[in-house]
DNA sequence: GGTTAATCAGGATT
DNA sequence: CAATCCTGATTAAC
């Protein structure tokens, strides 16, 4: 895998744009593959196999019962233990990191020494010509990446949760950031990307359009630097000419200067607030400022990340990337607090995908009064009718296509009916206030929650189960989601490229649940006359395995094991969908799909028949498609036969 | 009485 | 060390 950049120097910028680079590094190393040097090949610290595998056969032994939750405690303890400089850490086989190397001359190496981090490379670059194949390998590290960052941003929280139960006292005031806790161990692991050059101008691997629900996730990724600060920058005294140049702003509504038309930004330098965000006094052409200003000056383009206020996250606030905008013009102004403030004007590259936070807009759009914005194109605003809690758009503006419209809604898998026969009283949980770790359901699970407070599936696993008709709980219990049905508003539409597809018209928050695969089961002999009959059925065990990298925690935990438990047999059976469906018979192919299928067991007990519940890989912007791994090979051609 | 704004506290990074 | 377009919860204000 190979990444060009270009390493700018300031000669280039001053001349004409046509100019050779003078330095190029044609063998960039993949971030993953530079991360290692943050290890130190002569420290002590190195990885003891003898513990890990002891650690690794216990947790198999009890089928991961109520070890888990201690070994994940025990992780973030260790991670913080070794953050404050506790000894006791110096145990951890995981310690890592402790020391890194620095590869950065002008810093002495003592203070390396002492620092708890890297620093921020100093170097500017410029990623250009990516091939195919390595916008691929990009985009796969920074959903891994983010996958690992919510991870352990929930399970940070749980393990807070977790342990104020545990010491019984009264609910604390304030809960505990995950999403810092997340960052920091993803740091100490040397798991941040982009740290290793500052890179102006687009991050391989992030596209415009997508969605970040912390500050940190910025940070982690390389999209931004600064968890508060709205500038990013190289500072003057880093730059090689002295100077600092700006790589990207947020603009999240925080100085009330700005405005915002969408491809031009006026946007308000830093500086001059009060603790209340209140203009008190003159900004200064320093910091952030300067840089802006640099940039401007030597034509540099600048990322531009917006935050939203938006319902749909827990912290009520969205984070877009809107891609790159160029500086023109910049000035002294008096604000409307009557003290001055510098302000730029950021216009917006041209030939850039639509801008996400448009989409956003255009998306809530949508919901309200679809007919209003999109008069043509409709063929039904409800192919489900009434069987979903939430209508199901059908849409084409494209062609005269209107097939899904002939085929029977299906809101749920039809099994036989031989799955439900031992299935009755008793064989659910008795829980009365709230499925804890006690709860038989729970414990089917392996001892802990499948989904967090908010529905989010915690880590993938053979099958989930859910509790169900035959529990004691209400249905307000937490161990009930996907038997629920759908949440987001959902669109049916038809693409030149992938034929009929499926968009959602909300965010779709990583690891929430989406919709189930429904179809009807057919018994091995029924399979058969279908597959003579030359009817195409849907093979749930063709489907990847992707749940196997939901909440994956390897990357920062050598004693990680691949949940084995609950042990299902392999899928064995056939779904028609030839006459009845739903909206996930819909939806396109691809190798690095967005949604994953998890087996979920809720209505009956046998294990060999699960539901297929499908839950988004990632924060799945509005609008954008929704893509299932079928197991074949990446080809746009390739979507499944019966359903295009 | 419920939603929204101001305020406070706790923090991470540069 | 202080400054920074953060989060989460509490309190004041409509």
């Amino acid at each position: 895998m190979e990444m060009n950049s270009v390493t700018i120097s300031f000669e280039d910028l001053n001349s004409t744009p046509t100019t050779t680079p003078t330095l190029i590094f044609p063998k960039l190393e993949p971030i993953d593959e530079i991360t290692p040097q943050f290890t130190n090949p002569n420290s002590n610290f190195s990885v003891n196999a003898t513990s890990s595998q002891t650690l690794s056969s216990n947790v198999l032994e009890n089928g991961g019962v109520d070890s888990e939750y201690n070994r994940i405690s025990e992780l973030f303890r260790a991670a913080f233990a070794q953050r404050n400089g506790d000894v006791e850490a110096f145990d951890d086989p995981d310690c890592r990191a402790i020391v890194p190397v620095s590869n950065d001359s002008q810093v002495s190496d003592i203070v390396i020494a002492r620092r708890k981090y890297e620093k921020r490379s100093s170097e500017l670059v410029r990623v250009t010509d990516l091939k195919p194949e390595d916008d691929r390998y990009f985009r796969d590290l920074v959903r891994k990446t983010r996958m690992l960052y919510d991870s352990l941003r929930v399970l940070a929280i749980l393990e807070d949760e977790i342990n104020q139960q545990h010491l019984g006292g009264p609910t604390k005031l304030t809960r505990s950031r995950g999403d810092l806790k997340a960052s920091q161990m993803m740091r100490e692991h040397g798991l941040w990307l982009n740290r290793d050059k500052r890179t102006v101008g687009a991050i391989p691997g992030v596209i415009v359009g997508d969605l970040f629900l912390y500050r940190m996730e910025l940070c982690v990724v390389g999209l931004h630097g600064t968890p508060q600060a709205g500038i990013d920058y190289l500072p003057a005294n880093r730059s090689s000419n002295g100077e600092p140049i700006a790589t990207s702003v947020i603009a999240s509504g925080g100085y009330e200067d700005d405005e915002d038309a969408g491809d031009v930004i006026i946007y308000t330098g830093q500086g001059g607030q009060d603790k209340n965000s209140r203009q008190v006094v003159h900004q200064k052409l320093e910091g952030g400022n300067l840089a802006l200003e640099r940039s401007m000056h030597y034509g540099i383009e600048v990322r531009v990340i917006r935050g939203f206020k938006y319902a749909g996250s827990s912290s009520g606030k969205v984070y877009v990337y809107d891609g790159l905008y160029r500086i023109t013009e910049s000035w002294f102004d008096v604000g409307k607090s009557g003290f001055g403030v510098y302000k730029y004007k950021l216009v917006r590259i041209e030939n850039q995908p639509d801008m996400g936070s448009a989409v956003l807009r255009f998306a809530e759009s949508l919901r309200t009064r679809p007919l209003e914005v999109r008069p043509m194109g409709y063929i039904s605003l409800d192919i489900s009718r009434k069987k979903e809690n939430v209508p199901v758009f059908l849409f084409n503006d494209i062609d005269n296509d209107r097939d899904p419209i002939c085929y029977d809604y299906l809101l749920k898998t039809v099994f036989p009916p031989y799955v439900y026969q031992h299935v009755g009283n008793g064989s659910g949980c008795q829980c009365t206030d709230g499925c804890g770790s006690n709860c038989f359901c729970t414990m089917k699970n392996g001892g802990h929650f499948a989904y967090d407070m908010n529905g989010v599936l915690l880590r993938g696993k053979p099958v989930i189960f859910e509790c169900g008709p035959h529990c004691s709980c209400p249905l307000t219990c937490r161990n009930r989601v996907s038997q629920k049905g759908v949440k987001n508003r959902f669109e049916v539409f038809r693409s030149r490229e992938t034929g009929w597809g499926v968009r959602s018209l909300d965010l779709i928050v990583a690891g929430s649940f989406i919709c189930e695969y429904t179809g009807v089961v057919l018994t091995q002999e029924q399979a058969q006359i279908f597959t003579m009959n030359g009817d195409s059925l849907i093979y749930p065990s063709h489907f990847a395995e992707r749940w196997v990298e939901w909440g994956d925690l390897s990357q920062i935990d050598s004693n990680y094991v691949r949940p084995a438990y609950p042990s299902i047999p392999p899928l064995d059976f056939a779904m028609d969908v030839s006459r009845m469906r739903n909206l996930a018979c819909y939806m396109s192919h691809s190798s690095s799909s967005n949604v994953l299928v998890q087996p979920v067991l809720y209505d009956h007990n046998n294990v060999s028949f699960p539901h297929l519940m499908l839950f988004a890989m990632e924060n799945i912007p509005p609008l954008r498609e929704l893509s299932i791994d079928y197991g074949m090979p990446d080809d746009s051609t390739a979507k499944l036969a019966i359903c295009s």
